[in-house]
DNA sequence: ATGACTGACGATGTCAGA
């Protein structure tokens, strides 16, 4: 079974990309982030002719979250525990076989100065503390565009990006806080060497160059890192015409 | 080089992203 992660930066702008990223990987479950649509405007066809099940929470040009899954998705729950509803649709989860998938975009932050940086720190504490509500899930997977790269291995240039955005003591300490529940890196299980990314900025030459941030993951607790074959990032996916800032990443399963 | 590019919204610019 495959399940990969990809912020989309728009479904509606990226939808011949991800139909036909599904038709070439006949991935099991694709977790998408910054759909930047409404529900009622998804492009629901396209998958469901393909045979997807999709849970969409989206709302008009920011954020957005869904999941498209090849097999039946059972339980979805859209929100933190008790705020369903919130304005910021950042947060999606469902069973899939008997696994729960949680789906996350994390804030952006903006600067290290701002009101959005707190926001940030804010929102992974509560998402900390609504994973208890998984506590009877013996196999959980959490992934999605966290915008944290972990470590130095993760960032093209340490120098440049220490203490900023995206490489902050305090977004590693939200970051670690979070892991601690018992997940794990499925990327690093597999491929320690540095240089792999899932974001780069769409200025500069940062692809060509490589100059990008790994800040996209697929954490999983031990009964699923147990059965996880393979981890990656679809590089190839970023060269594509009219690409995402982001590109997939995806793990296999034994079943 | 506090730049660059892309998408949404809805307009010939502004905001946000990371």
């Amino acid at each position: 079974m495959m399940i990969a992660s990809w912020n989309v930066n728009s479904i509606r702008a990226r939808t011949d990309a991800v139909l036909a990223w599904l038709d070439r990987t006949q991935c099991d479950v694709l977790c998408m982030q910054e759909t930047k649509v409404v529900d009622g405007e998804f492009p629901r066809d396209e998958f469901v002719r393909r045979g997807y099940e999709l849970a969409i929470s989206g709302q008009a040009t920011y954020n957005g979250v869904a999941i498209a899954s090849r097999h039946p998705l059972e339980d979805v729950r859209a929100g933190f525990l008790g705020d369903p509803d919130a304005s910021e649709k950042r947060i999606l989860s469902a069973r899939v076989r008997g696994s729960r998938i949680v789906t996350v975009y994390v804030p952006n932050g903006k600067n290290i100065e701002s009101e959005a940086f707190r926001y940030k720190l804010g929102w992974l504490e509560r998402l900390r503390m609504n994973l208890t509500q998984y506590l009877h899930d013996k196999e959980l997977l959490l992934c999605g565009d966290f915008n944290i790269a972990r470590e130095e291995r993760d960032v093209f240039d340490v120098e440049k990006m220490r203490g900023q955005l995206h490489f902050h003591p305090d977004e590693h300490r939200a970051l670690a806080h979070l892991l601690d529940f018992g997940l794990q890196d499925s990327l690093r299980k597999f491929h320690p060497e540095a240089g792999l990314y899932t974001w780069w900025d769409y200025r500069a030459g940062s692809f060509r160059r490589n100059r990008g941030l790994r800040i996209d993951y697929i954490f999983l607790n031990d009964a699923l890192a147990e059965r996880c074959t393979e981890a990656g990032i679809d590089k190839a996916e970023r060269s594509g015409p009219k690409p995402s800032d982001h590109t997939p990443v995806y793990i296999r399963l034994k079943d």
